[in-house]
DNA sequence: TGGTTATTGCGACTCAGATGCAATTGGAAC
DNA sequence: GTTCCAATTGCATCTGAGTCGCAATAACCA
């Protein structure tokens, strides 16, 4: 088995449509089904990071409906293949989003949920600031950074 | 319900003992039951955050077993008080511990799971750096800062 | 057109956590 | 010290995320 919600920092591979993903499924033998186009398509059709239950549930009828686990062996593999990226925002299931329209790194405020997405390089001196007291890199992707927007901040007074 | 996972932002009570954490509850009119003291004593037993499950199964044979759903019930009521915090150290449960003993904010590693702890202060320079760049007030004491380990970041040539 | 084997889809399972409810018990009042 | 009543417990049961075993199916290759 392997973990999931692990980061293991796969290249992210750049696909523009569904058919240049399959045509990575079989560079790397892997087999296209009709449950794996299902995946893709769901990808594809958002921009916004999705749930394995979303995709399963068919994203609102916008796809048709396919099996959960399915879902999430496929993209698990995905993942492993650097085609996908998931991200944890706060606390609901993991999401799940092409690798490279998951480029961004997230800033999530824990009063009202809501989420800025940034470019990596906006974060840059946040990362600074954290190498220097910690020595450690960090990244934004998979676990956002947490707080309270301007906002929730405000009414609370911090 | 109430969302053991949401931020609430409790201001934090400092309790010594067992006997002063009891006299919190009866101050709020709270009784002071077996289940109630069994809790208290496993945070107090420890100064490592504690898992709901670990404290009902009486962390390790040091205190005796109770109900779980009693564990997660009250220790949601003594984070109403602000007597407990809870933490997100990575993918497992939930941790507890009490809110005084876990002042700290926390930086956890992606790749092998160390977890560094510091004071608040420690990290005002990143938390100066996110405000620069968001407006957010970020907190690393509930969900923690993620990234790569000095030792994981070499290994993976970041 | 078949044969092989990866993949599917279903069911069952684990784990975290929440909840309904009857039985128990803390503690205030007497 | 008893009594009483509501707060709390403990058990069972449920939900939701995610995993896994396995027989049936269906890609792909020859």
């Amino acid at each position: 088995m392997v973990d999931l919600t692990a980061s293991r920092a796969r290249p992210r591979v750049r696909v523009e449509s569904v058919e240049e993903a399959v045509e990575e499924l079989r560079t790397h033998g892997l087999r296209v089904s009709a449950a794996r186009r299902l995946v893709l398509e769901a990808l594809f059709a958002t921009d916004t990071p999705l749930s394995a239950r979303q995709i399963a549930d068919g994203i609102a009828g916008r796809i048709p409906r396919s099996d959960v686990a399915s879902v999430y062996r496929n993209l698990e593999t995905f993942e492993e293949l650097g085609l996908v990226r998931h991200v944890h925002l706060g606390h609901g299931p993991s999401l799940f989003a092409l690798a490279h329209a998951n480029a961004r790194e997230y800033v999530i405020c824990e009063s009202c949920d809501a989420v800025r997405a940034y470019e990596p390089t906006q974060l840059d001196a946040v990362r600074a600031a954290v190498r220097d007291v910690s020595g450690f890199e960090a990244r934004f992707d998979h676990f956002p950074l947490a707080g309270h927007c301007p906002t929730c901040a405000d009414n609370r007074g911090t």
